[in-house]
DNA sequence: ATTACTATCTCACGAGTAC
DNA sequence: TGTACTCGTGAGATAGTAA
């Protein structure tokens, strides 16, 4: 949208903060060359430009010039920086998965009722989960990639265990709202499955819950801590 | 700073907005084209070129693309929106003006000291001035053009009037500080100084309170109202 | 329908330099 | 010192087109 050439706004931008906006501030175009990475030529072009432009005024005492910045540059500026404000904001903070629902294969229920495991959910997400995982077939190849980058992200850890005769892989437990149910994705150090399809627990049935069954499509919702901006 | 190119700016933000922060949002390059205002050939470039510089990642389903954004990526882009943002937070929100105190030609202060005018300055400024303006000769032409610039900025109005045999003009007032005193820096519709020359009233003797005399040197900062960038 | 290659063109930049 | 010309080079854009 911005009418304003791209390669002006540092110009610009170091003309604001040189205090320019309401005042005219000398400047050297060399300096200003500098501050913007670029030659003498480039600045001295860049300020000449600008005013062409109406985004600044030029005011030449001798060999030197003032400058000052416009009603109309300081406007641009405000453009361009709340279109950067808002596409920064409108990041939704969570990864979203896309699948099927599949009948699961009664293992992973199996596992997550173990005591090793069940006394970390309590504690750690705050309620034994309901005996079973909702397992989903994930729809699309991003969806398989996003489920490996969950790595960045923050998880709940619950460790491994042994019960003398075997041991038992770590879960991390993500957060999540299936179709709006509260529940947590999990992933398993040790999964009989393939990359395509996650497993999720509830304190409830999900599937009774959100009136779910087998090939129900479903929307997984993994919030993520957005990185602040600043 | 940013090593982000300049025209990639645009694309990226696109792309926030679209929300591919956090998920691969599948996209043609026409359509970003369309919105970045671009062929649809550059479009494809950039996301090449931001795919190679880390800022994002593609991924190809058959002939179409879908895009996630970067930690990087989501870090440059939040790194130039600072700069953008403190270079429009630097901004002081006053004119100043610089130059010397001159010998008031006692004019002034004859006009200033009519009722007409006092009984204005008592509603509008809050006081009658102290009877004699301050003239203060202006160093350069960059103070003279502010002086002129003037006019875009709100005032507080004094209205002429006339007293039978004659009319007398408007005044236009602006709060200002002189060397940190308070005063109100005044436009006159008719005036018999040059351009150079501006007219300052204060509730107390400026120059007593100041000490000032003159040849003194002084700076005025009339405060103006920041735009608000949003 | 897509993406992205190749060729071409424009214009932003820097070097040299006039003032 | 300064600014800002001209000119040569190359990056970035588009058109046409292959896959």
């Amino acid at each position: 949208m911005p009418e304003l050439k791209l390669q002006h706004i540092l110009t610009l931008a170091e003309l604001f903060a040189k205090g320019a906006r309401y005042n005219y501030i000398p400047i050297t175009t060399s300096s200003l060359g500098q501050s913007i990475h670029k030659s003498q030529q480039a600045a001295s072009k860049h300020l000449l430009e600008l005013e062409a432009d109406g985004y600044i005024e030029r005011l030449r005492t001798g060999p030197k010039v003032s400058i000052r910045i416009t009603t109309k540059g300081h406007a641009e500026m405000s453009k361009i920086f709340s279109v950067l404000k808002s596409s920064l904001e409108t990041s939704l903070p969570y990864v979203e998965f896309r699948g099927t629902i599949i009948s699961g294969m009664g293992e992973g229920a199996y596992y997550m009722s173990m005591k090793g495991y069940t006394k970390q959910f309590k504690s750690k997400l705050g309620y034994v989960p309901f005996p079973g995982t909702l397992n989903v077939k994930l729809k699309d190849k991003e969806f398989i990639e996003a489920k490996r980058s969950l790595d960045a992200h923050p998880a709940i850890m619950v460790t491994g265990f042994s019960d003398g005769k075997r041991t038992y892989g770590w879960v991390k437990c993500y957060p999540a709202r299936v179709n709006n149910v509260d529940a947590a994705l999990i992933l398993l150090e040790r999964t009989h499955h393939d990359d395509s399809i996650i497993e999720l627990v509830s304190k409830e049935n999900i599937k009774k819950l959100a009136k779910l069954s087998t090939g129900s499509q479903v929307t997984i919702r993994v919030n993520v801590k957005p990185k602040l901006s600043q």
